[in-house]
DNA sequence: AATAAATTTAGAATAATTCTAAAAAGAGAA
DNA sequence: TTCTCTTTTTAGAATTATTCTAAATTTATT
């Protein structure tokens, strides 16, 4: 593990919020001003590779990168916004009906966020 | 609904393999030889918005477009090949769980294909 | 130290998607 | 019809995210 490595894995573990590449980068930055773009995602690939961090994509904007810890997402269909919830495992019941192994699974529910029912009830013309 | 609309929707509709923009566009200049990109996009967006078909997002590789009717799906971890699969249904039990409406929900399943993991027992020192 | 292997770098390249502004196509209304 | 208005399409440029490349640097091994 190059310091590069552990440092982004630490960002990416310490961060609560699904960080884009981008993102990793200028966390990365604030300790080493010099490093570049690829390493951030020479890394990530490496770290994703290995299982010690989550990759979530999400239609229509970069990749993000998470903590492995089990949780799922919550994403706005307005405004792409992602949010952590935690919902109830559903490893046993998939490994029984998929009848074997499998890595991991990843959850998404697509909903209007807060916000942007807020903003939809104020101007419903604009509603979709 | 104007033609390319229609007819972009029945090509999502009627295929088994979620396609991806360029796959739609392919399918799509064989009946309007002249259509462009742009236009498949276009439609591809305005059908996603207006709820009409899928968008799933791969890590690492174009979105793809997919029929509504429900079902779940398997991504290879190595090849990223997607495979369809369907599973107990999470609607009531998210519901429940989250207290409140939404669209719809998207269920990934990350495992090793049949097919990697042959390639894999074959040549065990490639292994991730 | 010398050699080999892995990592990093800057910048070019690629791929997917969106944007732009003009042209074309539809859709009423006169 | 013809005029006007709106929507859609088009080609190509632009943007964004990510990977590739080849040289330089760092790390590990002998």
């Amino acid at each position: 593990m190059t310091k590069y490595e552990k440092q982004i894995y630490e960002i990416v573990n310490s961060s609560q919020s699904h960080l884009t590449a981008e993102q990793v980068f200028s966390e990365l930055k604030k300790v080493y001003p010099a490093v570049s773009q690829a390493t951030v995602y020479n890394n990530l690939n490496k770290l994703y590779g290995a299982g010690r961090i989550r990759r979530v994509s999400v239609e229509g904007s970069p990749d993000r990168y998470d903590r492995t810890v089990k949780h799922d997402h919550l994403v706005c269909r307005r405004c792409g916004r992602l949010t952590d919830v935690c919902l109830e495992d559903l490893t046993d019941s998939l490994k029984r009906q998929l009848g074997g192994e499998f890595f991991s699974y990843d959850l998404k529910i697509f909903y209007i966020c807060p916000e942007c029912r807020e903003k939809e009830a104020q101007n419903p013309a604009r509603q979709q």
